[in-house]
DNA sequence: CAATTATCCGCATTCGAATGCAATAACATT
DNA sequence: AATGTTATTGCATTCGAATGCGGATAATTG
């Protein structure tokens, strides 16, 4: 029998407008759902009460009986980096279009990762955005909770997982070869935290790539993609080598912009006359003119594209097997690297 | 009667957990609930097998019935400041901290709110982050359905509204004191955008000072908070006044930035010893040596606390009564103003 | 006009956890 | 041993929307 009160707290159910238009629940219901089978003059009357009550349906209960959250996880760690917070508005903004929410897990320390696994199965999200490090045995946990998910710029070898990449190792090659063809000798490499498998693949590239050239002098400092860490590594290599490098190969394009400042403004030196330096990420401040900084700029416009459309398949199809996307980054050809 | 099969899809519900520690699904719920009323040998018992079928107690479920999603919406246009995603980050940790979800938003144009009301409601959040415009009826709207909700750095003056703000005319009237008292005379104003409340506050603060200050000679010009835009607010400025003014007073960093570099570069000229630049926001970049910007620090970390614990609180009690939190900001001396 | 089909609507149930209330067990008191 | 207390537990219902199924109505056809 139907209760008396109704419109308690103040939320409007669709009961409310159900009740008010004379028709059933499920009626209201379909006139919400697009393909549902109403009349028009049903759905012209249904509708115009929902506006006058101003009805909106609840997601939290169509989530429950669709088993459909339209929400996905997002995992960002990494605040030092400045391309992260574009990836992360890209993804918001094309989740969005398609009608999927995101719910955001930041990551300050690594170790936090457990816990915030809970959270996120806790939500019933529909899928998740990786972009930040997972070890063997979360993934074993994600795959055996059958939610899609995708690394963002990480990659496992040895294991079939859906990832999109910026190719990190073609990157270093070609700055390699570049700097090496305008006749850089001595080269310093500062690299990135060691568990950063993008800092991995560009080092070893860039390392790899030194090697086949037979280039002797490298020598490799570690940074934690920092400015500070960019600027302290340049100085570091100064104390390792007894002298500057001819170029400086960073992980990233913030620490090369803290080598850039150290170079001219601590140690007084030119650049590029007397040293390159190049980055990688192709960040917004790489192309202000203080810079002007010869990077390699990641695709992020397709590589965010690409996330999202391989979750969503997965969701609507769980059989689609797991796919690597590498898209190779564009040459930025800046000022900050002597390439005669 | 028991039904036969269970487990479908994959999931795992408290009904499994309590057939199989031969309990009801109420005792395994109360188990998860912390203050609930269960014994530790029942409590031992349901967890191991919750363990074991690795469950997790379904938070849209609870949600349902606890008219509590325990997330938060945060609204963020403005991909263009710097500032913004550091925003999001400390917001997202806070929040994180208290058990609290975000869901975010992000607005291309501002024509995208409406649907995007809907959608927030749709979810039930608990509270919103405004970090974007609203117009009143927006407002309104949002008071309607009674979710608690804070504006950030926004503030309404003839509204009884929720805000967490960086006193920006304090900031604008301290810069341009320090200016005039080193004799700057000349001074160029670069503008955010029109219908950001954030630059119309700065603005307009610095334009007062300088009427107070008896200052002559005072140009604005319009920019949309880019990089670029600083750089050729520059180049009208000078065009405009037919020289360069003595001193520039940048609603944001990132403008104050191009424009240092549009003098250096373009123009060749000496900051701060021909011109003086100053910012706000106190973005990380302001302070890299090519720039070492005198500015502003807007104290995001007591901002973003302050958003979270007014939303929380309201979301705890909502007869707590509208209040606005008005920081000050902290002034950086750099090198990009000649304060002598 | 009857027969057939298509269209539309409502009933009843479902999703998974929380919770008030009542029943029971465990324990203490005299 | 009888009674009173308190700590646990289970039952039944609830949150709000979606949907399979059968029935009612309207449209189509012969």
């Amino acid at each position: 029998m139907p209760d008396v009160k109704r419109r308690d707290g103040h939320r409007v159910t669709s009961y409310d407008v159900a009740r008010q238009a004379g028709v059933s629940q499920s009626a209201v219901s379909r006139c919400f759902k697009p393909g549902a089978s109403v009349s028009k003059k049903m759905r012209a009357r249904v509708m115009k009460v929902a506006d006058d009550l101003s009805y909106q349906p609840n997601a939290i209960a169509r989530s429950l009986i669709t088993r459909r959250s339209n929400m996905v996880a997002v995992v960002i760690s990494q605040q030092t980096n400045l391309y992260y917070p574009e990836v992360l508005v890209q993804l918001s903004q094309r989740f969005s279009e398609r009608g999927v929410r995101v719910l955001l897990f930041t990551l300050e320390h690594e170790s936090d990762i457990d816990v915030l696994y809970d959270q996120i199965f806790q939500y019933q999200v529909d899928g998740v955005v990786e972009a930040a490090r997972l070890s063997g045995e979360q993934i074993d946990l994600m795959e055996r909770r059958g939610i899609p998910f995708v690394f963002y710029n990480r990659s496992l070898k040895d294991r079939r997982v859906n990832s999109v990449c910026c190719d990190q190792t073609a990157g270093e090659r070609w700055l390699v070869n570049r700097l090496v063809a305008a006749g850089h000798q001595t080269f310093g490499l500062i690299s990135g935290p060691e568990d950063s498998w993008v800092s991995v693949e560009r080092t070893q590239g860039a390392l790899e790539r030194l090697q086949e050239l037979d280039v002797k002098s490298v020598t490799v400092v570690s940074g934690d993609y920092s400015y500070e860490s960019g600027a302290s590594g340049l100085l570091e290599l100064k104390n390792k080598l007894g002298k500057l490098p001819d170029a400086v190969v960073c992980a990233n394009d913030v620490m090369a912009i803290g080598c850039m400042d150290a170079a001219r403004y601590r140690l007084g030196v030119k650049v590029p006359d007397d040293l390159s330096v190049v980055g990688f990420d192709g960040v917004g401040p790489a192309q202000w003119q203080s810079y002007d900084l010869t990077t390699v700029r990641q695709p992020v416009g397709r590589m965010t594209a690409a996330a999202v459309s391989m979750i969503l398949e997965r969701v609507e199809d769980p059989e689609i097997p797991p796919e690597k996307r590498t898209f190779s980054g564009i040459l930025v050809d800046g000022g900050s690297a002597r390439l005669v």
